[in-house]
DNA sequence: GCCAACGTTGGC
DNA sequence: GCCAACGTTGGC
């Protein structure tokens, strides 16, 4: 079982936008980077731990936790003439695009990026990175446990 | 809305 | 296969 964070734009998905979807469920649709792509495609399994980050936005951090509920599929954004992410090298037959599905576990207050950047404990993580642009990474158990022992407390 | 950092594209 | 130009990301 992995950890990851997820970013997500709020004005796209914010957290009270999946905690409105049926199931609770949302198709993480519309990665167009190949690095997050094979994290999706290639790592990514039922049942890993997410943390749900709003990303450009006026208060960027992780607002929710999650969970990875299917292996990846097609997006089919990619096919969509009429989807921003419409991919016309992608066919069917040869799809360049997954996603997994994510599903909501519970809301948490939001810890800030600033929050996040207090810790040393957290200083490896990518996002905190400077220069970093994965919308998609990995997380270290130890980050994850921490984060959620000290940050994500109800 | 600025701009640094990064990924992608395409001419050569 | 190099690398300059371009587009995008995302915190500030």
């Amino acid at each position: 079982m992995r950890y990851w964070l997820m970013k997500s734009e709020p004005s796209d998905c914010s957290i009270d936008d999946l905690a409105a979807l049926p199931g609770q469920t949302v198709a993480w649709y519309g990665v167009r980077n190949y690095q997050a792509r094979n994290f999706m495609r290639d790592q990514m399994r039922a049942g890993d731990s997410v943390l749900f980050y709003h990303s450009n936005c006026k208060e960027p951090g992780i607002a929710g936790i999650a969970k990875v509920s299917s292996t990846a599929y097609p997006d089919a954004t990619q096919f969509d003439r009429n989807s921003k992410y419409f991919d016309p090298k992608a066919t069917p037959e040869q799809p360049r695009w997954f996603n997994v599905d994510v599903r909501l576990e519970r809301k948490i207050p939001l810890i800030s990026i600033n929050a996040l950047r207090r810790h040393p404990e957290l200083a490896r993580m990518r996002t905190l990175q400077r220069g970093n642009r994965l919308s998609i990474t990995p997380l270290d158990p130890a980050e994850w446990n921490f984060i959620l022992k000290n940050l994500a407390n109800p």
